[in-house]
DNA sequence: AACGTCACTTGCAAAATGCAAGTAATAATT
DNA sequence: AATTATTACTTGCATTTTGCAAGTGACGTT
């Protein structure tokens, strides 16, 4: 038998108060985050774009995270009234609200690494707040829920 | 023997070029972030403080997370002219540079979540641009390392 | 009814993580 | 000079997570 149980199953508890270490339990793995850029920037919606679309998600670990994000209040799930098989993500308003902090990370990795992309590097250096304030404006238009 | 091997040993290739991915796959864990808000906000510097101070990192996992954020570029170790024992770690350019990613983490989890250190939430609210150039401020007058 | 599609789950191998226990180099103490 | 302590790690091993391939069941289309 094991010496100790790792963790207590079902009563996540978080390692720390600090709210840097909050974002991190909920995003600091190396798939989250790219859902979110994919439902932000290019519209997502469906299983089966992230699946395709991506830089080569494995099946289990998007249905994983898309729980987790789900869970963790990031994104939102509802059926597809046109197709009972489908379910249509959006992101909630706590998941918009991360749209400063993939802006910082697009910008500190082109300011830093070699990447591509560029023509949407150069919007969000020109003016931020613009950038910003279209993310916003697309997701209001979009049939978004706010829970 | 393995169907193929999982990834090339020694040549890390990124699996796109999307600057968030770069982003991801050097800071998308659970650690490093950690270990780069401990230097930049509490003027970490030494091994044992990493290991002491925080939400329980294991040795072997800090070990590993410093010999990454090194190959990176994003932190730098020198030894303690004082004590051979000792190196001294400290952020460099690109890593200060990740302060408003910082920030933003930070912001994001206070709005969202239940956590502490309002303090800190509270200066970053009142003045992002006061706040990152008082970071700044501080890493240039601390003996950091610029490459 | 047959077949395809969608959003998953399951099984299993490989890799990452975490704890405990070393270890080599240097420093401090006796 | 020898012993002990400290620092920054490494090693061993168990547990957990990740990843690929192959299902599966509900629904849609023909």
């Amino acid at each position: 038998m094991p010496k100790t149980p790792r963790k207590k199953s079902g009563s996540e508890r978080r390692r720390s108060e600090c709210p840097l270490n909050a974002s991190v339990e909920m995003l600091g793995d190396r798939w989250s985050l790219l859902i979110i850029r994919d439902m932000m920037l290019r519209g997502f919606r469906r299983y089966k774009e992230f699946l395709e679309c991506y830089e080569g998600i494995a099946t289990n670990i998007l249905a994983d995270r898309l729980r987790r994000l789900m869970a963790n209040g990031i994104i939102a799930a509802a059926p597809d009234p046109a197709d009972g098989r489908r379910l249509i993500y959006s992101l909630t308003a706590k998941g918009i609200d991360l749209a400063p902090v993939l802006t910082e990370m697009v910008l500190w990795a082109a300011a830093h690494e070699d990447t591509g992309n560029q023509a949407l590097v150069r919007e969000m250096q020109n003016s931020k707040v613009n950038f910003l304030a279209a993310i916003r404006e697309r997701w209001k238009n979009s049939g978004s829920i706010r829970t």
